[in-house]
DNA sequence: TTGAAAGCGCTAACAA
DNA sequence: TTGTTAGCGCTTTCAA
């Protein structure tokens, strides 16, 4: 056999050194309730002197456990992830496991790719806005430990902060405010909460008697703003959703250099509040979330869960608020 | 034995299936040289038909190799750090290798914990801006293969961005604007790249004839910045220089408030043009870096590399470039 | 080019 | 409470 890190101390060592079989090692350091209180205090003296660190591959090959949790996003160029990986980062690291990283790149074929590739290395899965469709979803989540940001499926745990109440609130301070017409322009195609906020933003702008359209889809991205911001000031609506902040801030700049007066000839509005949010030009009416606490949140539902499919699913909803700045004011016109 | 995860398909059921031993499945996925073309191409459809996966903790065991490479940053919460986990997260997944994200919490000990603890899960570290002595990652890159970010030590791979030039461009730009008095708005006490930050601008000022003075440290975050804005207010300078973009924009919002005018008043530069640097009010000058490259050379450097000591260490240092915003302009007085 | 077999470091059933 | 022992699934030497 190949002896290639053959240098570190392993469990024979200590158990040598202590005088006492491997297996009385593992359970000192693993079992502490089945194992002599005085064994095992001599054990664990041993092993520090001898500076020994169980080797967590080893020790994952017959047990199946890793303590290693994937978080993938759909693009980790997006600030409003980073509120999603620290929190996961924080509570994996508070659960004594280890976070690994991905970012599927709106790509369903990555998404199921990764999970593919990371299976036996990972104890389980949490997505953050899966472009994935439903059925691939659930088929994995049968097979795979798996909990969902920002997406639900039933019979699958996840974690989503509130849009109906949040895009209410929203449509409520425009309405009062005096618009009523409202564009909103839209997420990428595959995008579930995409298409949780345009359902919400047109059932409740019916409510409060406001016309809705929906324009796009655009790239929930800076860049994409230029191009909202274009196409909401043809349609002529007072007041703009946008898809998230991203975009938000994109159209405020496309505002700007076109001379349109941000609150004044147009309100514009975002999602997640994410940083930047409070201090761009102006700064963004936008609704906030606790996105962190959701990443921690999908990670504690991770390692508390049985495999997903038998009890009913728990699906966490996270309360959501609108915090209001001054890129809206009352509507022209 | 217990039999955990006992329903994957193994080597054994392809090698069984295709009427060969598991030594020559193996060879075949791997060593695709060493074995017949033949038997190779039978092998791998019978591993298809079996959906076989190599499963990684089973190969990691025997190779000493996990194909798994740590990140450690020293405060998740930093957009600045952003970018470096984007490279790196790119890089790596481009190697075939997946990364696992640590934050380290600006804590020296958090940080060699993490190493001991991920030790044997990975085959190495990037350690971005680490809080640890000298002498300390020395002796971690003996033992471990190791590259920096943000940091430069004699015999560790690294890669950092340019300071100097960068620091000099600064102050070049602030002389030819009139300034002859600059303030540093200093970082944390054990970052390598504040102390570096501080001896440029010192020299550099010297050479321009300008007065150069530290104030701080202050926690480099957008709450520092009231503190830092006041320091420097008090101090009486005309143009401030913040250890990061998160401090500049904390100074920014603490002169709104106060009603000291950017730049008519102070002018303020900060480093890393961060996300949000270019949209804050007044955008803002700041130090710009290739961060994300940083990230990728990184991680090439450390699958690249072998075990650091013997051979001259890499040390990679990136261009810079100053992104002149509306935050800076002509001296007053 | 292929197969047999040992072993990576640990866990856990079983027996003592 | 402790020891013996058989694996976990794979890689790699060695011999054929």
């Amino acid at each position: 056999m190949a002896r290639v890190a053959g240098n570190r101390t392993t469990i024979y060592d200590v158990a040598r050194e202590a005088g006492v079989a491997t297996s009385t090692v593992s359970r000192a350091l693993a079992n502490p309730g089945r194992v002599n209180a005085h064994t095992r205090q001599h054990i664990i003296e041993v092993a520090e002197r001898l500076g020994y660190h169980t080797n967590p591959i080893a020790r994952a090959l017959p047990s199946g456990r890793t303590q290693t949790v994937a978080l993938f996003v759909s693009d980790i160029t997006n600030p409003h992830f980073f509120g999603i990986i620290r929190g996961a980062e924080q509570q994996t690291r508070a659960a004594g496991r280890t976070l690994i990283l991905g970012d599927t790149e709106e790509s369903p074929d990555l998404e199921s790719g990764n999970i593919e590739r990371l299976t036996g290395s990972v104890d389980g899965f949490v997505i953050a806005a899966s472009r994935m469709s439903d059925e691939e979803i659930r088929e994995l989540a049968d097979r795979h430990r798996l909990t969902l940001i920002s997406r639900q499926i039933d019979g699958v745990p996840s974690v989503i902060v509130d849009h109906e109440d949040g895009t209410r609130q929203i449509i409520e301070h425009l309405a009062s405010l005096g618009h009523t017409s409202v564009a909103y322009l839209a997420g990428p195609r595959r995008s579930w909460i995409a298409a949780k906020r345009w359902q919400a933003i047109r059932a409740t702008a019916r409510q409060f008697g406001m016309r809705a359209a929906r324009l796009g889809p655009f790239p929930p991205a800076v860049r994409g703003g230029a191009a909202a911001a274009d196409a909401v000031f043809g349609h002529g609506a007072t007041a703009a959703i946008a898809h998230n902040d991203l975009l938000a801030i994109g159209m405020l700049r496309r505002f700007a250099d076109r001379g349109v007066r941000v609150p004044k000839d147009i309100s514009v509005v975002g999602y997640d509040d994410i940083f930047g949010a409070d201090f761009c030009s102006p700064p963004l009416t936008t609704l906030a979330g606790q996105f962190e606490e959701a990443g921690r949140l999908a990670v504690d539902l991770l390692l508390g869960a049985r495999r997903s499919g038998s009890a009913r699913a728990t699906e966490i909803v996270l309360p959501s608020h609108l915090a209001i700045r001054q890129s809206t004011g009352p509507a022209q016109r």
